[in-house]
DNA sequence: CTCTTCCTGTGATTCCCATCACATGAATTA
DNA sequence: TAATTCATGTGATGGGAATCACAGGAAGAG
């Protein structure tokens, strides 16, 4: 093992808080895998119980329906780790995971991961608050399900998309993502999603150039979020 | 401090792998309250951070949107508790919590359960296993909502009310909840709840008794969930 | 026992948006 | 550079279910 692993693996929120000598004793009870972009890395319903830690690259989490229809439950980007509601109560895994690019993973068996919890209060702490964080999220989610329109979903997305421009300080979305995965985080259809574009960007509100998607008027879209608006005239 | 108390905690879930001790010290540090049925207990957004010990009765998780609509998140009955993730990550409520029954409950200050959590691998482990199961079950229902049509979700959650009985070894729903409360668990309006209600029975795969609802083709039912079915003369 | 209040069953109506169907356009690969 | 393959913009249409509107029943309160 190498310097490097070590140092890569440290940066890794589950594991920031040991010693590198636990670091190190803890990968060579583990293995790494290389996944290709687009590549499968585990199926829902499956036996096994590992703990992912996301060394390099990013992986989505989906689902889909019997009828095809896709649902994206998250990102897990470099740094961060997926897998641990299996290791944690037992059961089958929850979701899809897809490679979105290709990405370094360290394979972290069952036992070695409650390990580190017993032995690590605040490698703990640190997953109980990403449990917490993922039931709010979830629940926002369901709320935004059950009370808003597709439309509004779809505002809110490209809201919780946003950032600030660290130049400009205008607010954007970069990159935008394309309609198909817009759409399969506010549960709509991909052409919904093309209409809400068009029909933003008519109103002045947004405007797209390129993978960058600009908006000028975020006061009014959240407004929108939550109000029954009119027709598209009053848009204007 | 008496001992039925002690008795008492130490059937809820969290404190059960902790010693008469340690409950009696976490019990001296919290505060006892009683809860009149159909009583506000914690507000969305507020700033408490206390866990909640419900001792005797028990608590509907429910949230409102800005429209009013009210979508109900799940129970908690005697010997769970709630309120844990404030406490574990300093964030504000996520939801509002009632009494659905007179209730006794032990307010359980952040420090205190925080102590726990330190001291007690085991409680540890019990709270990451909630925690996973309710991410699961919140999984589920954006699947749900994101794929299925509110009939549908109709039938999923009774299903998911239904229970053996245990004489007749009959699949019952026991007792029915009203169908505003089946309404908001499924996130539909209350007259679709009773449309299918009425069209299951009409097709003989359910029959109302007073507040017993038999489900007598519990397969049928089952199939349903996931069948883009036919119009109502097929059912017959 | 009687009076509200809440629950339940059903019709009628409106409207959201998923779906189908193409026409470009952009981007990747051969 | 041609040839696929994927992304985008928009019309047309149909169906599902929310909403509105009552009427009768059940059940809790006084």
């Amino acid at each position: 093992m190498n310097q490097d692993s070590v140092d890569n693996l440290s940066r890794v929120r589950l594991l920031q808080d040991l010693t590198s000598a636990a670091i190190e004793s803890l990968e060579k009870r583990s293995r790494w895998r290389r996944y290709a972009r687009d590549e499968q890395i585990l199926d829902r319903d499956s036996e096994s119980r590992d703990v992912f830690l996301v060394v390099t690259g990013s992986v989505e989490v989906i689902n889909y329906s019997l009828s095809g229809r896709e649902v994206a439950f998250g990102h897990v980007v470099q740094g961060g780790y997926f897998g641990e509601l299996s290791a944690i109560d037992g059961g089958r895994r929850s979701a899809n995971i897809v490679a979105v690019e290709d990405s370094l993973v360290l394979v972290v068996p069952p036992e070695v991961f409650t390990e580190i919890l017993t032995h690590n209060p605040p490698a703990t702490m640190q997953v109980l608050r990403r449990l917490a964080h993922i039931i709010r999220t979830a629940d926002d989610r369901i709320m935004d399900l059950s009370t808003l329109k597709a439309v509004q979903r779809v505002y809110v997305e490209l809201i919780r998309l946003s950032e600030e421009d660290g130049k400009t300080g205008e607010r954007i979305v970069r990159p935008l993502p394309t309609q198909r995965d817009i759409a399969r985080r506010a549960s709509t259809s991909r052409e919904t999603v093309a209409r809400v574009l068009g029909q933003l960007a008519r109103a002045g509100i947004v405007e797209r150039k390129g993978r960058t998607l600009h908006i000028f008027d975020m006061a009014r879209l959240m407004e929108m979020t939550d109000a029954i608006e009119g027709d598209e005239e009053s848009l204007r």
